[in-house]
DNA sequence: TGATTTTGTCACCGACCGGTGATATAAGTG
DNA sequence: CACTTATATCACCGGTCGGTGACAAAATCA
């Protein structure tokens, strides 16, 4: 029933995952909760077919554009490029507010919902890298550094919802934001000037 | 009773953060439920004693040293200063899997835990930004960047309890860790040698 | 039409949850 | 000793949880 799967979104949007389970859901798609297990097999199966009806990740298009977008924004010096791709990456994360509780969700249980959001991440990174390898960067680990500074933006955006401020600087801001893709372009163009 | 707040450790770390409940701390510590409402005043009043009672963040002395060790290792080039205190930083949160585990339930519910550990964690960063500061820095936005590389090690720390494999690259090893403090370092020492 | 299979409803299960009131036991005090 | 106060035990409350078996209504098919 389309009612049970997308109350599945509704439900964590308000209560938070910690409040989900086959009562609530039932509860608010108005159906007995056996059709739950009847048509799903249980929640996780709920889970997988919620999964599979939303966009929760940005594709590789979101990010880097279309085709001929993706050529203009190529041309650019390594360390824009750069800044620009983890920018819109945030910005893509940020503006699913669904996907940021999943995420922080994953941090604490493994469920149907978690799995399916780390394989799509995964396969989009996949692509993305891919994407990037055409680029013409200094000689560096760059996998791993992409890979810190994702870590940093995926921490900020769960962690920016409950707290204001880390080590005393502010982080819930549109301005900690900048700051930080400020920061990692700077880091970045470092790593074009480096003497070895 | 010391039975009742040494069992919250003990739960969390036999079944996680999810399965805590005052019935289960007070089957733990062999000890009726209603001791905890009596002595603690709940399950917050619980938490709060237990935050008190362990060491779940590292102080600045385990990070720095003692007072020469300070002084010699403040005395080496920036980019090993703030790659070694990443490094031990990083070492001592992974020292500490409770730590971890509530660093994870932060993401998701703040409680008398949670919010000791945000205290306690937050004047520890921000004694260490003070003896940072007297580093000869190159001019940058060093609390932003600073923060940057915490947040991605936390993620890692929290992350890699449950998963392998970060865009392709293995996270749950020595050797990730290792690759990506000599990013961090690498990034850094870029960061003297910039063109401006 | 009648028979069968799908779809939905209802009542109920045992287990656990957080929380409380009454009461027994032990310790301290005169 | 008796008396008070602190400490611990027990039984029980209403509510929610995940899960199931029995059965009514509706759609499908002969």
């Amino acid at each position: 029933m389309q009612r049970m799967v997308s109350s599945v979104g509704e439900l964590i949007a308000e209560q938070g995952f910690a409040n989900v389970g086959v009562n609530a859901l039932a509860r608010k798609a108005k159906v007995d909760k056996v059709l739950i297990y009847r048509y799903f097999d249980g929640l996780e199966g709920l889970y997988a077919a919620y999964a599979n009806s939303i966009d929760f990740w940005p594709s590789v298009e979101e990010i880097l554009g279309e085709e001929d977008d993706v050529q203009e924004l190529m041309s650019q010096p390594f360390d824009k490029v750069l800044r620009t791709v983890l920018e819109r990456f945030a910005n893509a994360v940020r503006s699913r507010p669904l996907t940021i509780e999943i995420m922080a969700w994953e941090m604490v249980e493994r469920n149907a919902l978690t799995i399916a959001l780390e394989q799509v991440r995964e396969q989009m990174g996949l692509d993305l890298a891919a994407h990037m390898q055409k680029l013409d960067l200094p000689s560096a680990d760059w996998p791993t550094i992409t890979n810190t500074f994702i870590f940093a933006i995926n921490y900020l955006a769960i962690r920016s919802r409950k707290i204001e401020r880390f080590t005393g600087i502010e982080i819930n801001s549109e301005q900690a934001w900048t700051r930080m893709f400020d920061s990692m372009e700077f880091l970045i163009n470092g790593t074009g000037n480096s003497k070895s």
